[in-house]
DNA sequence: ATGGGTTGCGGGTATATGCCCGCGATACGG
DNA sequence: CCGTATCGCGGGCATATACCCGCAACCCAT
């Protein structure tokens, strides 16, 4: 047992940390995936599903189910593209809205990370995970 | 921007660890997490599903139907313990088999990590995991 | 323009995961 | 010994995620 398993540790830190951010983002109603996604959305809307998967790395099928979470919600838009199958996501004001208030929740979090941590660690750990 | 968000990373990076320990794992019929727990119950066999979930921090209920879905694929047997109200799981000879079969497999892929990344990387990597 | 290959989606199916509620079993104080 | 508090579970509900299938739209070469 020189190692380890490297996945089950990853998997196990990922969960504690998915509520950490959880917890965090949690006053302004969605959760860490959702901020995340709306934010990759607010980067390059409209943006089509299949695009937006390929960006974060997610299932288009995934995709399309998580927006329309968030449809539901009232935070993203539903629109076609010009190219007909093509099914496009905007951000709806109220979206933009939890992105501001959520915002500097999430710093709160990261500084608080930064704080226990160490910002060399954090940018180590940071670049490790990338290179998996 | 100085650290971007280790949240989102770690998750990306899990979901990249699990699809590479999946597929590495698929032969013997199971995902990595079923595997996983699989090892969990093996090591203290006869266990009971709330101290199954304290150990591998996981929710009683996610263990509970996780553990549901292994005992139709044959491969756990649940019981009751000494406690009327306990649930306990124990592996099925399949089950070991599975354990059996899956280990070099699971040596495989963690070979393949240490070769790719290096055994002190490794280390340094999972103790930063675990001080998340 | 037309038929075949490609692309983008929706829906079905399945697992993983967490929270909450209610029920039955157990433990404990009076 | 009984009533109350606690404990262990199952089931309901919701999200995240992946894979596969089939349909419709689009693109291209003949």
């Amino acid at each position: 047992m020189s190692v380890p398993c490297i996945c089950t540790t990853l998997r196990s830190a990922s969960r504690r940390m998915i509520a950490f951010y959880d917890e965090t983002i949690a006053p302004v109603g969605v959760n860490i995936a959702q901020f995340s996604l709306m934010r990759s959305i607010a980067r390059t809307q409209p943006v089509t599903l299949t695009a937006l998967g390929r960006r974060v790395e997610l299932d288009r099928s995934t995709i399309g189910r998580n927006v329309r979470v968030l449809e539901k919600m009232g935070l993203v838009e539903l629109g076609r593209g010009e190219d007909q199958r093509e099914a496009t996501v905007t951000l709806t004001e109220a979206g933009h809205k939890v992105l501001e208030d959520g915002a500097p929740l999430w710093d709160g979090a990261q500084k608080s990370l930064e704080d226990r941590l160490g910002v060399d660690f954090m940018r180590q750990l940071h670049a490790a995970l990338d290179s998996l």
